[in-house]
DNA sequence: CTATTATATTTAGCATGCTAATTATTTTGG
DNA sequence: CCAAAATAATTAGCATGCTAAATATAATAG
């Protein structure tokens, strides 16, 4: 059915993102850089092991959006503390600008989205998506 | 931030769709493939263009992904009255079999990332997940 | 201390998303 | 009817997701 919820669920996110990628794209980013230069905006030099633990990518994804965004000049990655297994991701000052302007795409794109929701339906709202993000991340046979 | 909502929808929709595709993934059913059989269980011999707009999916990602289960037999396009500019799309027997799969394994991921919310609060849920679409799709302009 | 195990990243290859350009067919206008 | 415009699908090429395998480093065990 398509007012199931997989399929309403599926449709919101995709359309939502869409909208994102797009203005996002207006400023040269590619659909995947968005997400990390917000994260970044308050994780500056985190692990880039920990990128893939907060969006449920693999490192291998990680390892292919970093090294485009490396190349575009948006992030450095460095060596820290003589461990030379793990980088560390900083965005550069071109980085930052663009962070900062994907802060407002984020915010606009939310408040088109919400419009006309109140304030306790989108509360409920959140805790609903962070309820189902704790039920499909438990393991699956304790 | 990691509570605010963008990223709560992202990461709800990521773990839902990777616990699908996992259990999809074991019948040996690729990414794409389960939301298409969902759809055709309902909507058999439906135009392939449908598809696209059903899924916000563009035309050319619609033709890879019924390519491949053309490929794998799970389905059939035949031109219908004449027409010959539009494809329609059939289940298979063996298409109708993952079908009911299908429906199966998003039935039992549904009850598992809705535990614990109340049968009013999945209510509200669906609502909002349906204005958020409606509020995403409005022209940008008028 | 050295060998094994564990950890972090990368590479290769594929599916799925996109855009742009192409092909084929249908519809519309003159 | 014929030319032009609209519509439907496909192809090519790329980004982003995956898995599996390879590489390199760190931590642990004997």
């Amino acid at each position: 059915m398509q007012n199931g919820f997989h399929h309403l669920l599926l449709i919101a996110q995709t359309l939502f993102q869409k909208k994102v990628v797009t203005r996002a794209g207006e400023l040269g980013l590619l659909p995947g850089q968005s997400k990390i230069l917000d994260y970044l905006d308050n994780h500056d030099g985190c692990e880039q092991k920990s990128l893939g633990e907060i969006f449920c990518l693999e490192p291998a994804t990680v390892t292919g959006i970093l090294q485009r965004m490396e190349q575009s000049g948006l992030i450095e990655r460095r060596i820290q503390n003589g461990n030379r297994k793990s980088n560390y991701v900083f965005l550069t000052e071109k980085g930052k600008t663009a962070s900062a302007a994907v802060r407002d795409i984020f915010r606009e794109c939310e408040t088109e989205a919400l419009a006309g929701i109140s304030e306790p339906e989108r509360a409920l709202f959140l805790e609903i998506l962070q309820k189902m993000g704790q039920n499909l991340t438990k393991e699956a046979n304790l």
